[in-house]
DNA sequence: GGCTTTTGTTCACGGCTAGAGCATAAACTG
DNA sequence: CAGTTTATGCTCTAGCCGTGAACAAAAGCC
């Protein structure tokens, strides 16, 4: 990831992969235990840890249990360490969360929206900025994910709901930090990589499917974002043969079959503008057809993305854990024909996502911290930790 | 890519550097310009390349310019330097080439073959055994590249020639070095990425027309793998809607509409088999109506792909660069409809190759090189080196 | 021919990690 | 309960690395 060239980059290459360890671990691994995997002598890791705690980073507490020898410590976040702001914007409410270091996360604030940019994006920016005024330098950053695809770092478009190249940061106004936006499957697919199925995966397909069906390809941990951001679009390819306009503006969209708009299509109800979970919710719950309908064509498009990309594993999260497992059947059925020959000896397992719906919301998070855990933002935090330090009134030594 | 913990991982770690730097420049940039680039001292630069000409990994010579005050060195590729083998298996031919490092490459041998593995990889075997005998250590590694899926680091498809899960280090015996087997979609894609057009591009999308259509997407410079190494097959998702049942056991693979055997096939000639280059040169150079086919099935493939993944640049090579000359238009018409709307603002470029024909060649030497230029590999070519001079009856020193 | 400019070389210096030796604090043993 | 065992934390030295300054070298420029 990094060219380490000089000592001093040295050093602060491994202060960044000591908080990663940490942080990946959910602040579960002791001293002695992040000494060993990182392979660093007992005198480095001494060193390292004291530095990191000299700078509010991280926080040793006695282990809880003991083996036989000296007790070891357990390095987890700092109380007034970093902390990274999370948001989960669906279709029909919003969710903020504070994470500090190592995963927690907190909810902080929880309100249903109109849909419209600013109905939303207005008393998301001052709820945001009312909590970073609170909490003060410890934030390092905002995540936001929405359902629909983010370009160039924060124009959002959610075709059924109108969006239309919305400016999110500008919306967000001048007082929150400059956030990380991303598309939800992203960030799910993120989740997914670091804290559940897809850890260690080299090559992963992550599909969330929630009005509508979006998909990424994860590579060696990081889904693939494209080059103005708005990769994770696999819904917006023409997979299951239609040719239904779809809302994005392209043809047959593999989107239009999946997902709960497509559940209300199938049985002749209303369907998009971000309305309707409830509803789409009963016909799950009773039309064994129209789910029959949705995991067949989530099976189609998933053989034809098995075919280019040859991933280890598929997992589905939001109601495509539902699909698996109420169709499960169906979906493989339909899958199996369609895949390459050398595909079918060892297809991929389709799992269901072991984070269920909070994926988007943990993904927005470890976008935070992927930011904050480089050698150049920890180092600022030290600087600006020195200032703070030498310029507080009852200041350490 | 790596991380270096210790002082002694540091140097390896700038040493490949350098090496890679002078590699990736084509051995054309001097000492001082890279010593700037890497951000390196003087000192250190002095240092480094000192010990990598002492271990036969570069030699300098004078710059051929001159600006004003003392000379500089051009670092280039040691005359007993480090050697890459590479291979392009096409399905009527296949040529051998050595590589220096800084990518100049020699035609070693060009043989036209029967299309049957045996009649394929055992006298390729035997050719490469031969040069591999003459050249001693020098040989680093031998990158081979295949018109089919490869996977698990060597069982190769190739549908069309009847080739299932055919084992190619087993039949190039054993006197050649363990081969980096590849697709020569994948392989074309990684020269386009250091060599061609997709130099310093995010996110790229590299499609090669032949026989048939090979697709991979191509990121941070690499191109995607896939989990058993059989990626690269954009080729074998159904994009243009059509039914007919693919030799690679799929339906409507893409693949079936572009490339030669789709253009027979549209004027009603035999195809299949590896066999009909000539004649399809022919159709492509006279019949219009069949190039344009292939060229809207190619432009509606590509804006499926854009969608899902958005690149910055897509590149053409093979039949690709024809397709693009001669019905560039058609193509465009093809694809554009198909765009999402926020894909049409800015829809990528589409380039024809800069490498032609030669990308696989190339891309197989890369992988090499790629695999030698890591701190371990060339670490181990130092010590073997260091043996080597010991025992060596006139050794320097 | 002397001056300027750029590059290569050498070396003292500070920073970093490894590793050894010692101190520490628990669990185990009888 | 006291001594032993064991694993860990701390401290200090040695060795390596890159920096940067001073110096040497080799050209072009006036």
């Amino acid at each position: 990831m990094i060219g380490a060239t000089t000592s001093g980059e040295l050093r602060a290459h491994n202060r960044v992969r000591l908080l990663r360890a940490v942080h990946d671990c959910g602040a579960t691994r002791t001293r002695s235990q992040l000494t060993r995997d990182l392979r660093l002598a007992r005198g480095t890791a001494s060193v390292l840890v004291a530095g990191l705690a000299e700078d509010e980073l991280l926080h040793e507490e006695p282990a809880r249990e003991h083996a036989r020898g000296r007790p070891t410590q357990v390095p987890g976040p700092h109380p007034r360490g970093p902390l990274a702001l999370a948001v989960d914007v669906r279709e029909d409410a919003w969710e903020l969360a504070a994470c500090e270091l190592g995963g927690r996360t907190e909810t902080l604030d929880l309100r249903p929206h109109d849909g419209t940019p600013e109905g939303v994006l207005i008393p998301l920016g001052e709820a945001v900025a009312a909590h970073r005024r609170r909490l003060g330098h410890r934030v390092v950053g905002l995540g936001v994910a929405f359902a629909g695809p983010v370009r160039h770092g924060g124009l959002v478009d959610i075709a059924h709901l109108g969006w239309r190249s919305v400016d999110v940061p500008r919306l967000l106004g001048p007082d929150v930090p400059a956030p990380v936006v991303g598309n939800d499957t992203a960030f799910a697919a993120l989740a997914e990589a670091r804290r559940g199925r897809l850890q260690g995966v080299q090559v992963g397909l992550h599909l969330h499917v929630d009005f509508d069906l979006g998909g990424v390809l994860v590579v060696d941990g990081r889904p693939l974002g494209g080059a103005s951001g708005a990769g994770a679009e696999f819904g917006h390819m023409p997979l299951t043969g239609g040719d239904r306009p779809c809302p994005c503006g392209a043809i047959g969209c593999w989107s239009m079959d999946v997902g709960t708009n497509a559940l209300l299509r199938h049985v002749g109800l209303a369907h998009g503008g971000g309305k309707g979970r409830a509803q789409a919710e009963r016909v799950l719950a009773t039309s064994e057809e129209a789910v029959a309908a949705n995991a067949r064509a989530l099976g189609r498009g998933i053989a034809a993305l098995v075919n280019a990309h040859d991933p280890e594993v598929v997992t589905l999260s939001g109601h495509g854990v539902e699909l698996r497992e109420r169709a499960g059947k169906t979906l493989l059925a339909a899958c199996e024909p369609r895949l390459m020959a050398i595909r079918r000896d060892h297809p991929p397992r389709i799992e269901g996502s072991a984070l269920g719906w909070r994926g988007a919301l943990v993904g927005a998070m470890e976008s935070v911290f992927d930011a904050f855990l480089t050698p150049e933002c920890v180092e600022m935090w030290r600087e600006t930790g020195l200032t703070r330090v030498a310029t507080r009134p009852s200041g350490r030594m």
